[in-house]
DNA sequence: CTATGTATACTAACCAGTGAATATACACAA
DNA sequence: TTGTGTATATTCACTGGTTAGTATACATAG
């Protein structure tokens, strides 16, 4: 078990994932995280130098599995560029009516840590953003739209604002609002050759 | 002093108000909130119930300045309905350039209680939100636009996820970038007779 | 003299981080 | 094969500080 390397770490981390991301950061003691690894606050410090750069970690380990979900949402889903990307409000909408669905976990870090600017969760978030704004700029660009990165911040903010209404209202009929507005800015943008009609 | 009833009271209120959004809920002692008001902790305890009775005061007493800064923002603005709430972007990337804003008050404390369904300051937010998109509800109605509540949530998504984003990233543009959707949403959604061109 | 309001001093729990010791496993020498 | 050194990995027990909330007493105004 010791020296397999990973599997301490690992688990601490998977420990971390899920207290952190149900109950906040301040709200999770390196006590908790520790019990619920199945190990002591000793070893933890042992494998994490701090409770910041657990936090660091946590979101680090969630980084490419949630943009790997998009992108699989995108690519699965039939039609045209708008009915693509609005399928993943639609997939996201689901996963919100699950009562675990806390949000956005690099969204609500960076509200609770928003006076420590210089944050390593923080950076991280913002990083996750800017991968997943780049993609899409880069698959708007694909399709011949005029202002990719405009379009993909649109809807990056659309993204971001519906995990921010859906968590404070607990409805996710928002996120799929969000997802016809979205559909709606990508149709107005496509070169006059891809819409589904002229006019 | 004592017997005006308001004074100490509202000075605490103000200075839990400074403290929460600056720092957050949990970042926030009971004990910082009654030095800064300048009174102790117990007298704190007199006129609050628990912490949580303070953070629903705070919140409180942020809901009609906050709609009144807008309406305001919205009024004072020429042009368009499009333009007019474009507008009201406009005005708040201004504010989010000063250092000390961090972002919404009421999405920020919603994230960092999310594990606590029933906290009055999540509903005491709800509200607020509630109340904004009812006014852009009603005000879209009275433009004569199809699908007023529609409409309305679509900006607030926009607005709330310029919010969310603007703080992750420290970078006002993103609500300039929200506040051009919105416009195009709007101008797309307006009755034939009062857009600025017809085709 | 009684309501309201303020202060001093306290509790019991919690929290991030550490000191010192111990256990395990692998490399290498005999 | 056996012994031994060393880096890795883990534990127990602790510290100093903070926290939300309270028991008690005192002041002041009507």
């Amino acid at each position: 078990m010791a020296r397999s390397g990973i599997s301490t770490r690992e688990r601490i981390i998977s420990a971390a994932n899920a207290l952190f991301y149900n109950d906040g950061i301040r709200g999770v003691s390196v006590d908790a995280v520790a019990e619920k690894a199945g190990v002591t606050k000793r070893t933890l410090y042992y494998h994490f130098r701090s409770k910041d750069d657990l936090v660091a970690a946590y979101l680090t380990g969630r980084d490419q599995p949630n943009l790997a979900l998009f992108r699989q949402w995108f690519t699965k889903a039939e039609g045209g560029l708008p009915a693509k990307v609005e399928a993943i409000f639609r997939n996201l909408a689901r996963s919100a009516r699950h009562p675990k669905w806390k949000g956005c976990g690099f969204l609500r870090t960076s509200a609770e840590l928003a006076n420590m600017p210089g944050h390593p969760a923080i950076r991280i978030g913002a990083a996750h953003k800017k991968k997943f704004e780049e993609w899409l700029r880069a698959t708007f660009e694909a399709e011949g739209i005029a202002e990719p990165l405009r379009l993909a911040r649109q809807i990056l903010l659309l993204l971001d604002g519906s995990f921010a209404v859906v968590l404070l209202h607990r409805d996710s009929s928002y996120m799929e609002t969000a997802g016809e507005a979205a559909h709606a800015l990508i149709e107005a943008a496509l070169p006059a050759g891809k819409k589904r009609r002229g006019w």
